[in-house]
DNA sequence: CCAAAACTTGAATGACCATTCAAAATTTGT
DNA sequence: ACAAATTTTGAATGGTCATTCAAGTTTTGG
């Protein structure tokens, strides 16, 4: 056994006890420290001034850190934008996965998507805020349409497989094309909102929701 | 009666019956002219190059004129963005009077309301993708933050005027929140549609939606 | 036709910013 | 302890862009 100081410019940063050799391990640290250091201060950043206007001295000054040494982790600016809408992506589909492996009727299935997407580790403003202006700016950044174009594929087949068991085959794709906007419209909203945002409300809502698009009413 | 013909730059620019006299409407012509071009060269611009990226010089030249009249027109790029996204308000707000003047009851008002916001004039992949943008960088331009903030109670209001007297009073605000999100959501979704889109079908799929949430199914 | 008003723009200005780089500081492996 | 590897950053670079301005052009009013 092995415990691990790590230490960092005179400072303990970690201790912890550790069963693999010291050396593989902390070379990775202090890149892994700087990726996620520089991904939160993105996050607020963007957050606080918006996409378009935010530079990388900002987020660095943010990080406590040199905007010279974002081009070092992440090679650009895009380069940060893009490890950034990983982190996000990571979450939510960590969230999603999680719920998952709880739910056993199709029902309970859409119930934990949303539930997912309204976490309380998922569903604050500046998250909400940072969502928004990506899924804005993808389209002209390659990088970031990639992730998008990725991710949203794969929601939407979540929410096919599930909603072809609950609804007549006419109305799979209605349902699901409400169902996702319903979604997005919260975040977006969400996204402006002034104050602490209701997540346990939001999830409420959205059963409610969820319900209503897979009851027979959908009928035509 | 007067025949007005408009010439400008050995151009006929425009030939029509005028009662009034030349004089003040044709000062006021070429200053109209110019700020509806530059405005429809935004719309197209900001849709094609994303607004974090587009240039005064990019816009000018869809417009055909040069940067610095859009400086002499709308004073900066803030006040270009500004009038264009008046002029989208406009555009919507004529659309939601003209239907609410034919809906005689609340549920047919509520119908009016999402028809103007699926209107064919008004729901294509460049305007929903320029409304998104608009509604991303709102919360950092102060001028673009008052249309959005006015624009945003007014549709509140209009909501809960309907909502009122077709739900019970504990869901109005549920039921306000669902029907704004769905149709945001919707906007959402279309500013990223490859293809052009069906304003028919989204109007009938939100019919559908006020429908839903304004069953007496909704009850918790 | 003419002077005044309105319009147009090329070029200059000044600010800002992502990225690079070389040198310095820190950490690691032995 | 010390050499090699990794990390850090101040300053330089090169480019972009909104805005201004002065000098022209076009239109207007009479």
């Amino acid at each position: 056994m092995v415990i691990q100081v790590l230490v960092f410019r005179g400072e303990i940063l970690n201790i912890q006890p550790g069963w693999r050799s010291l050396d593989s391990m902390a070379r990775k640290r202090i890149r892994d420290i700087r990726n996620e250091e520089l991904i939160e201060a993105t996050i607020v950043t963007v957050h606080k001034r918006g996409y378009a206007a935010v530079t990388m001295a900002e987020i660095a000054r943010e990080a406590g850190a040199s905007a010279a040494s974002i081009s070092y982790y992440f090679g650009s600016k895009e380069g940060l934008m893009e490890a950034t809408m990983r982190h996000l992506l990571r979450k939510l589909r960590r969230a999603m996965v999680e719920g998952y492996a709880q739910a056993e009727t199709p029902i309970e299935r859409l119930y934990a998507v949303m539930d997912a997407n309204f976490a309380d580790s998922l569903f604050t403003v500046p998250q909400c805020s940072i969502w928004m202006q990506f899924w804005a700016n993808a389209p002209y950044s390659p990088r970031l349409a990639r992730l998008h174009r990725i991710n949203r594929a794969r929601v939407i087949s979540h929410f096919l497989a599930e909603l072809s068991q609950l609804v007549a085959p006419d109305q799979i794709e209605t349902a699901r094309q409400a169902l996702q906007s319903y979604m997005d419209g919260v975040w977006l909203q969400a996204a402006q909102s002034d104050g602490p945002l209701d997540s346990q409300a939001a999830r409420f809502a959205a059963h409610r929701v969820v319900d209503l698009v897979t009851s027979r009413e959908m009928v035509a």
